[in-house]
DNA sequence: AATGAATGAGAGTTCATTCAT
DNA sequence: GATGAATGAACTCTCATTCAT
């Protein structure tokens, strides 16, 4: 009981300064964000940050460990497995992305530093770009099947259509979360949903369609 | 004559100067980026560097106002004028491309530090963004215009689109100029022209059209 | 009985740190060595350390004192009663030196604190070298005692004789114990036996001396 | 002029640095000695530290480094060449005694770090170790010679009076220069010819001879 | 007796910037 | 124009010590 108790404030604590740390990594940057600034906001002193944590990189590199293996639990669940009408495979794009964009909604903050640029060191950054490219991989894993199932034309370069798609989640969610709109554009006031079914509009039938 | 000479060498000691920085701001980031860095690429004393620019932040923001002029001239000149078929629509938004591609082509460190997220402060991160959002106002009036024009249906939501467009643009030129994609994904090797002539079709048809 | 063993563990707990502090402040240094080191090597809290010592440097301290107290006591055997010979001398010289080397063989890491110069703060410092003095004092009342039974000629320098002698031991035992010795000087397979021996030849005869 | 002016005080700095660092590393230790106390004493601001010397570690290894060098030049000197008589012998190695303990004199910080254990890191316990080695190895090749030239019997252990000697001389500039010394030794007042003379005499004769 | 999370003073180091020459 | 030594504020990280439980 005690001993649960304790463990459980004691992850809070550990949350907290992930929290925090996430936070303003997210908003300032790795470099301008100083451990002084965590410890402050959860109120604790600047020793107690390294009884949890080795390094400021190391919980950098947490924060981003943690956030890849959360966004691609979210991305798996869109693999295709059988047939259907360019409906369905419309209808399953938009059910990727809504959910996807739901994910980016309640975790702002990881988002931004997985698709702000956010300014770190290397390791971090090739955190980041493993992550980025393993849910490109995992489009270009659904393009691919798509067409051994003859939906989508053998002709098609999937990689490069893959990379087009994941451009196109990534502007939106820059766009829509973190300040990166035009002024009026109106994109922050959406709601995941209707993001979701335009994006799957354009992802299918790009300007032109309906 | 000899004041004509001196002044041209100074001003190429200031480009070799704003060079090194445009490069090592792109490849390493702002932070870790350091004068001494620079001065001893360029190979002159750190106090020169000061003799030429105010700071380390003027530098650049300077790095950032030059290129920001550049990018909006090569954008500049697609603005639609006349009306036409969705052929032309087509080869007008692929032309447009293909001189934003070999722009960004011969401009890759200044691509970087726009597209590459870069890790600065506040008030480049603002000018980038001003950039990147004065770019994307750009087709944006294109596709109002289109849709005055009758090219494209009048129900789009242009802004969205053009968010779109330009997510599309940030995306590719990503992958293609600096490492952001997939391992054996053949970008790199592809030309400006086939970059363009892809992303036009995906633009304007989708996964689905040819 | 259960007190008596409760402090018998707690005694053996306080030994046990008490070692693997000897262990680590002779191996690495004062410094070097961390509490929490200590405490992992013996496998209590960090806490615990500071229900047996008040601190890092009264541990330190005590591990001198202890070893002063031991040290002391095997030279004061060798204590010079009753006239002799040459001989005798220098059999009673081996017979101290022999003592002495075993007992630097079965406490090496107290010897490597002792002699090893360790590197620690003022007071460990200042402790250290007064059992050194001690022990050398040691010395010198021995040679008083021979110059005074006419065993040894009354116009050498006492005091300096016996700071010679006591450099030979810090040396040999030095070398002997840890590694401070040339590469194949093979002095570390000798006994303490055969150091004896061989050191208080030289003590009486020099390098020319059989 | 101007350069060699420039170039000199340059010099001057980073020689009065060397040495404010070298004296607190002897009478302090390695790890009491803060870099901001030796700025303080030199009167620069601690980032001039940084500008002469890359780290504290460094420091600390140049000042041993060319230490080293000094030390066994004036070994080298003592390179006995050809035969003679017992008294020759005496009076050669009384000779390099003799320099030896001038040089410690007027190096006496240098000294106390390389015989006062001092008290540091691996990589400076390290290059003092190999230094001393160094040492006692001029002396084993004095006495090799000497054997070769039918000067001392062949059946002595050359390595091991050759640590014998070094431990003399180790002890005795230990007690000379830096208070190691028994209260009323008198031994801090003897001159560097006496000492030499003393220590010589029981090298060859020990404790019985003249 | 024992725990271990929490503390905080203080250390070494970095680096943009200045300024006398 | 150019130099480069000098500055010092600011940062990350260490670790002996404390204390509520």
């Amino acid at each position: 009981m005690s001993a649960d108790k304790e463990a459980q404030i004691s992850n809070e604590r550990r949350d907290q300064i992930l929290q925090s740390a996430l936070r303003r990594f997210a908003k300032d940057g790795y470099h301008a964000t100083k451990i002084s600034d965590i410890v402050a906001e959860v109120g604790v002193a600047q020793g107690t940050f390294y009884w949890y944590f080795k390094s400021k990189e190391a919980i950098a590199l947490e924060i981003v460990k943690e956030g890849r293996e959360q966004l691609l639990e979210v991305i798996a669940q869109g693999y295709r497995r059988k047939a259907g009408t360019v409906q369905d495979m419309v209808h399953a794009s938009e059910a990727l992305l809504d959910r996807l964009f739901q994910f980016a909604e309640s975790n702002r903050y990881l988002m931004e530093l997985f698709f702000g640029g956010g300014g770190t060191i290397e390791p971090i950054r090739k955190a980041i770009g493993e992550t980025r490219a393993a849910m490109e991989n995992a489009f270009l894993q659904n393009i691919r099947r798509a067409i051994e199932l003859g939906m989508l034309p053998a002709t098609i370069d999937a990689e490069f259509r893959a990379a087009l798609i994941m451009s196109l989640i990534e502007g939106v969610i820059s766009r829509w979360l973190f300040g990166f709109a035009l002024p009026d554009s109106g994109i922050a006031s959406k709601t995941a949903q209707e993001l979701a079914a335009e994006t799957a509009r354009f992802e299918f039938f790009g300007l032109l369609g309906v």
